[in-house]
DNA sequence: CTCAGATCCTGTGCGC
DNA sequence: TGCGCACAGGATCTGA
């Protein structure tokens, strides 16, 4: 915060979309950060002019160096940032499959951003998410899992937490959404909020690529109870873990005791 | 309305 | 040892 974005340097403009150079220049360069902050799993930064929108995708990271050449292969922007003393450093943004995105919003309503506008709820700044599931899911036929992992419905729920909230809450993944009930919407709501908690607690999930900001691993892969357990015992019943392809992705539950 | 499948991409880990 | 292939995942699009 307070810092100066003195240049941008684009060492390629194909992640998944075209990094639009010129409008993030003229959004960040000379101007000042006043604030930072997320929405979904996009990162905007603020400037007099507008915003920079992030989204890291898989595998991105921005890291501090004090060098303004890429240290590491796959490093395809670097943001040259000078601080109140006029010392200089470097944010890198690098992401080897290049699942990330940038994109910029000019004004101050970034709310009406194109990737931001149709986003549902945080789940963890939803008082009543358990409400809030219950009117989604009502006359929807789709599977309860596609529902909360689509950010049109709650934000911030990929794979992995979907995956263990169904577990947590004892509802099968494949039940259509409309067959749920009051009680369970909520026992799911909460299940949603406490896998997101203690996840974010412990740094977060790496299965290979993950690190925080500090560079190391998360470790909410450890406490993992059937993401990735095909075929092992269920850690309440001791039934196999099933695994499914549910949307396109692998989907991972217990027969017996997911309802 | 819903869903399967494809798309974008690279590193990894497997079988042969 | 080395090659080819499947797989992982967030978000979005197409066609059925």
């Amino acid at each position: 915060l307070g810092r100066k974005i003195q240049h941008i340097d684009f060492y390629r403009n194909d992640l998944r979309d075209r990094i639009p150079k010129d409008e993030l220049l003229n959004v960040l360069k000379g101007q000042s950060i006043s604030h930072v902050f997320r929405r979904s799993k996009y990162i905007l930064i603020q400037s007099r002019i507008g915003f920079a929108i992030i989204h890291l995708g898989m595998t991105g990271n921005l890291t501090y160096h004090t060098c303004g050449t890429p240290q590491r292969p796959h490093t395809h922007v670097v943001f040259k940032v000078k601080d109140a003393t006029g010392k200089i450093s470097y944010l890198h943004y690098t992401d080897p499959r290049r699942f990330g995105r940038m994109a910029f919003h000019l004004g101050p309503d970034w709310q009406n951003h194109p990737l931001l506008k149709t986003l549902g709820v945080e789940p963890l700044e939803t008082s009543r998410l358990d409400d809030h599931l219950y009117h989604h899911t009502r006359l929807k036929s789709r599977k309860i899992k596609t529902i909360i992992m689509d950010n049109h419905t709650l934000v911030g729920v990929g794979n992995i937490y979907a995956c263990e909230a169904l577990f947590k809450a004892s509802i099968n993944p494949f039940k259509l959404a409309d067959s749920l009930s009051r009680s369970q919407c909520a026992r799911l709501a909460s299940s949603i909020q406490e896998t997101l908690k203690q996840a974010i607690a412990a740094g977060g999930t790496t299965i290979k690529d993950f690190r925080t900001t500090d560079g190391n691993p998360g470790y909410f892969a450890i406490s993992l109870q059937v993401y990735g357990r095909a075929n092992q015992p269920c850690l309440r019943c001791g039934h196999a873990i099933t695994a499914q392809v549910l949307g396109g992705r692998n989907t991972f539950f217990c027969h017996f005791c997911q309802k």
